[in-house]
Formats: structure tokens, C-alpha cells, sequence
DNA sequence: ATGGCGAATCAAACCGGTTTACACTCATCA
DNA sequence: TGATGAGTGTAAACCGGTTTGATTCGCCAT
């Protein structure tokens, strides 16, 4: 660990430690000259600041936290995620802010997860999986801890916010899928309870009409898979399936194959996240690209301004794109991707 | 952030801040009365020990790192990488100890990170994706970090080391292949760099006698369908194909049943890392599991000894189960799977 | 000469815990 | 009866930074 501290910067420079601090930070002013003669005693010594010192000093842990209530197994399942990491950590590497992961079993553990966090271990919080009437947003809001919610949330709330417009694809999608003429559009949903696996069969039945052929599913590919089968062995089968992520659309499709049916001539079929498989797939499989990494960018911003003390906002981020494929029929052009910006 | 201090609880109990500290740590004798009278005084107020102070006092972070330097795009494609973590939480989660996670542009940037993660961020580090004479080895040893190698690692350290044997597996498809009369047999490796890519290519190499059938590929669907059009143009072409992750084996599986090739009685397919998807398509992916969880939590409890002092030991973790399926001809019984451990 | 002011620097207090050195009480033992 | 020591509790030092109040110095206006 750190054995060299201020203190021996300060003694090699022949200055105060107050004089290094300022010198490093710029809160006070420091003559050029002595400026030079800190910075060349740190170097000459390779003094890098201890992080928990400062912590302790500024009351910031210059580090936000996500905690996941998740299953191990579904955790896996999900490319959304990593990406949307990848994204966070882009905007806090500019701020030498750290990402503190905490994966917890049970809702007594999250709590004390985020007790813990509250008390000098993170600065924020940002919030993935949103509910309905998540508990966690009064309760976050009781630790006072800054947060953002990443994905639709209904109620009240005094954090800010960063959501995508869901519907919108579904709907191009299925306009699309009409145009070709299917009538018999069904979907697999994800998790109801989701706010965001609710907005998109939300959408699914306003632009359907009705509610017959949706059903609810939970991500994983069992569920694709069994979910498909109920589907093609109704009287009146469908003759088109979104599903709402691509590990069940694979699942379902692998499916309908294995049944004999050929994509898309005899079942047309529609996934939502696009997973880096799906376009490699035979038949390439359409699907929504949603740019987890833009939206973990756009949240990881919002939190950094909170926690500065901006004024919550919430942020719309525009960015899925239904990449039109075989799956559905795509013309089969050269380029084997179709893309189109949602309007 | 918390208001209420060790100093507040001390007062309320009618106790010296030294004595609550001892009440909870136990580190003195403190009778079972004031013991009473200052968790009932912490728990009145409702307080939770600032982390960071702590921290400071002693010189221990209560956190971990991974620092990982890929693309968030191959980041996104790795189902071993949340399993992992998941693992490694469930073994934290027992000490409050906390994960912290970094992903990095660059060489540069890797580097400034660990150097703050060794000066009061983290108590240790954990390595993965290692390649030979990896830089980050001798240079953790530098910095004096608690680290653990999640891989085999040849070259000399002084860390513990976390491994599998990834060549068991691998012979045991090729024997059962073999055993099936398959004497074409093509591998489609990852990155040769990364050790456990390597490792992989090698066993095949053994059991197979030569390598004119080895590509390396790099992980992706892009590069399993690329070289699987490539081994499958060739005059004599392979009759199965082991691929080093199932991701490259779903794009290869899929680019030859478009090219009309049935599987497996044309062309035999293997993934390894057994996908969620894997067992759920048509033909079901004959794949290796490998506990991706059980990896991370042997390499949380060797981190944790290593932190608390213990000698550095490396531990194999034997975990990988080949799971027979459809893609390469196993028995069609009513389960779908037919799984045997490797010797 | 005197007061006022800004710039540069320093010593000390502070953040909120843990640990150390010491004091006190009471039972035990020679 | 005084020495020994085990059992509890406390005050103060400490971890390594940041921040504040005071001080010094040079310079200008009065």
C-alpha cells in the first residue's frame, strides 16, 4: 500500500502538507515556484493520494454503486448488462470515479447493500430492473442517496431518470409485419412486473387491438422455447411472434424449425435487444438494437450531475433501431442488415 | 450521508468511543451490560459505521477489484464473465466486502487504475484473461496488490491461482467422436494470445495428432461463421467441428445448415461454456459447462485468505461437464441431455 | 507613519473510525 | 496486608488527507 503520504511530499518539498493539497487541487492559491517544487517532490517520491483518506476528508467515496437482485442464471442471460456497463464506466473513468458491483440473494441483503452504500461507500446509486411501486425508490430516497432510475418508472419519484421509447419499435415492427400481411401477430413478453417488459406488450396491444396471443414469459430460453410451442398449437396459430428479447426469439425459432415450419414463409419472427448472435443466425434474426452502452453513458452523467447537486432531470434517449432481417422476410439484399431509425 | 457518529452513540450509551468500537468489534473484553447499552444506543440512532472511515483507520478498503481491458463489445458477448462475478459476490457478501469493477480503454489507463486501486481503493485484485508473459503480472507484483490468477498462468509469480482443466473435456468430445467414426475433425479456437485459448488448441492438437484443421477465431459469430465457411469450402472438408465457445458454434451451426447441410449427420457440432441458449436450440448444442460461479467463488476465498496473509496456492477447479446433444449425435432419449463428467 | 489589502504559506483542527497506553476495581495469593 | 493481575473502561494518539483561521510580507493609498 501507500507508504509514502503527504506528509513526506511536504517534508521533501520543505513545505506545509496544507501546501501540497492546495498546490494538487488549486483550491487556494500556490506561487508557480512552489507548485514546481510539490509536484517534483511527489513525483520524485511516487506519491499517489490514498483514496480512503480523501473519502474520509471530503465526505465522497468517489465510487457509485448498482445492485443486482438478480438470479445468478438470469444475470448471465442478459446482454444488455455488460454493455450497459461498459457505457457507465466510459464517463466515470473521466472522473476516477469507481463502479462498486454487489450482486445480493435477497431483499434483506439489498437493503443493508445499500445502508452500507449510503454510509460513505458510494456517492450514488443507479436503479436497473425498475418495478412497479418499486420499494427501492422511497427507500433510496430515504438514505438520500443521489440515484438514477434507468428504464420508465411510473410513480413518484424525486430522482432523475433515463428512459427509452419502447413502443415506438414494437410499433414499426408491427407495421411492418402487417404490411407483409399477417394477422395473427403474437408476443412473448417478459416478466410483467418489469415496467419495461410492460411497456413493450403495452404497445404490443395498442397496436394489435387486443391481448389474445400475448404471453408473458421471463427471458430465458426455456420460456421461449415452451411459450412458442403453447403459441403454434393454438387452433388459429399465429403466423408472426415478437418476442421481447432475442435469447427467447432463438429459442422460439429453433422451435418452429425443429416443427417443421420454415422462417419466415410459414412464422415470421421478431426478438428485442439484438444480441451480437442474431445477426449471424440462418435466418438472421430482426430484432431492436437499444445501445445499452448510450444509455449507461446518459446515466452515468445524470448521476454524476446529481450528486454535484443538479436538479433531477429526465432524459430520453433515442436510440433503438429495429434492424430489419430474414427472420421477417427482410429483402435479401447484399448487406444482410436492414436498419431503420425509429421515428 | 450519516450524520450520527461513533461519538453520538458513545454519548447516548453514557460510554467512551473507544468502548463502542470494542462492543461491536470484540477486539476487548467489554461486559455484557455496556455491551447492551450500546447496541441499544446504536440501534436508537440508527447508526452504520462510515466505510470510509474505517477504511482509513484500518488501512483495509473492505473491497476488491476487477479490472477488465476488453471491448465492451466482447464484453457483452461473454456469458462466463456475470457467472463469474456472480460467484465471486456470493463469497464477499460474507465479510461486507465490496466488488469494484473497472473497465478500461487502455494499456495507459489499466495502469493508472491498479496503481489507485492499490493505494486505498482495494484490498486485492483478480486477474482474468491472462496471456503469456502478462505484463499485469509482475506489475501487481510491484504494487505490492493481493492478487488472483483466474487461469493457468505459466510463467513465475507469487500469486495464488485459480484453474480448470479445459484439455479433459476436449479429448472426451474427441473420443466420442471418434468413437462415432468421425475422423475430420476441425477446431475453431479462440485467440491463441489468451492462455486458456491456447490451452484449449492444444488439447485438440494432442488428441488429434496435427493442427491443419485448427482456425483461430476470436470469440465472436462473425468469426465462427467466417471459418466455418472456410473449413467447410475445403476439399475435404471436416466432418465435425469442436469451437471454443458456443457463441462461434451457434453462428457455424447455423451458416451450414443454410448451406443444406443437416446436423449432425453431416456435420458434427461442439461449443464449449454452455450457454442458456445452447441446450434450447434445434439440434441442441453439445457444449462443456464450467461453472463459471464456482470459479469465481474459489477465486473470492483464495483473494480473501491471500488479504488476511495465507501463502499463495493454486487451486484446480474441476468442474467442466461435457454435455452430449443433438449437434453431435447423441442418443435422442426423452431427456434432452446427456451429461458426464469428465474423468 | 499608518492602515488596509491581497497573495502566499503554515499550523492546527477536522473527517469518523481503531488502537494503544493507562487507570481503576476487585478478587486472589503469599 | 500488600503485591499481583484479570477484567473493564477511558483519554488520546493515529490513519492520511482537506479545510480553516492566523500570520507574514509586500505594496499602495491616506
Amino acid at each position: 500500500m501507500s507508504r509514502t503520504t503527504i506528509a513526506d511530499v511536504a517534508r521533501e518539498a520543505g513545505v506545509a502538507k496544507a501546501t501540497v493539497s492546495h498546490a494538487l487541487s488549486g483550491n487556494r492559491p500556490i506561487s508557480e515556484e512552489t507548485r514546481a517544487k510539490v509536484l517534483a517532490a511527489a513525483e520524485k517520491l511516487g506519491w499517489v493520494p490514498s483514496q480512503s483518506a480523501r473519502a474520509l476528508a471530503n465526505r465522497r467515496a468517489n465510487a457509485i454503486a448498482v445492485v443486482l437482485a438478480r438470479d445468478p442464471e438470469v444475470i448471465a442471460n442478459d446482454s444488455f448488462f455488460p454493455a450497459f456497463i461498459a457505457g457507465v464506466e466510459s464517463v466515470l473513468s473521466e472522473t476516477e470515479t469507481a463502479l462498486i458491483l454487489q450482486v445480493v440473494p435477497d431483499r434483506d441483503a439489498e437493503e443493508r447493500a445499500y445502508r452500507s452504500l449510503a454510509h460513505g461507500r458510494a456517492d450514488g446509486a443507479l436503479l436497473l430492473d425498475l418495478r412497479d411501486d418499486d420499494w427501492r425508490v422511497p427507500f433510496l430516497d430515504d438514505l438520500d442517496l443521489p440515484t438514477v432510475l434507468v428504464g420508465a418508472y411510473d410513480g413518484p419519484h424525486p430522482f432523475s431518470c433515463v428512459r427509452t421509447d419502447d413502443a415506438a419499435p414494437i410499433r414499426d415492427i408491427i407495421a411492418h409485419l402487417r404490411a407483409d400481411g399477417h394477422e395473427r401477430i403474437a408476443h412473448v413478453s417478459g416478466p410483467l412486473r418489469y415496467v419495461h417488459s410492460r411497456a413493450r406488450a403495452l404497445a404490443y396491444r395498442d397496436a394489435v387491438g387486443d391481448d389474445r396471443l400475448l404471453r408473458e414469459g421471463d427471458f430465458t430460453a426455456a420460456s421461449g422455447r415452451a411459450l412458442t410451442a403453447e403459441l403454434l398449437a393454438l387452433p388459429d396459430r399465429p403466423t408472426a411472434i415478437l418476442y421481447s428479447n432475442d435469447t427467447m426469439a432463438i429459442a422460439g425459432l429453433s422451435y418452429a424449425r425443429a416443427q417443421g415450419l420454415s422462417i419466415p414463409a410459414d412464422l415470421a419472427i421478431s426478438g428485442f435487444d439484438d444480441d451480437h448472435l442474431s445477426a449471424h443466425l440462418t435466418p438472421a434474426l430482426t430484432s431492436v438494437s437499444s445501445d445499452p452502452a448510450a444509455r449507461g453513458r446518459a446515466a452515468a452523467r445524470l448521476l454524476r450531475a446529481d450528486i454535484l447537486g443538479a436538479e433531477p432531470r429526465t432524459e430520453v434517449v433515442d436510440c433503438n433501431i429495429v434492424h430489419f432481417r430474414e427472420s421477417t422476410g427482410a429483402p435479401q439484399t447484399t448487406a444482410p442488415t436492414v436498419s431503420r431509425r425509429t421515428p
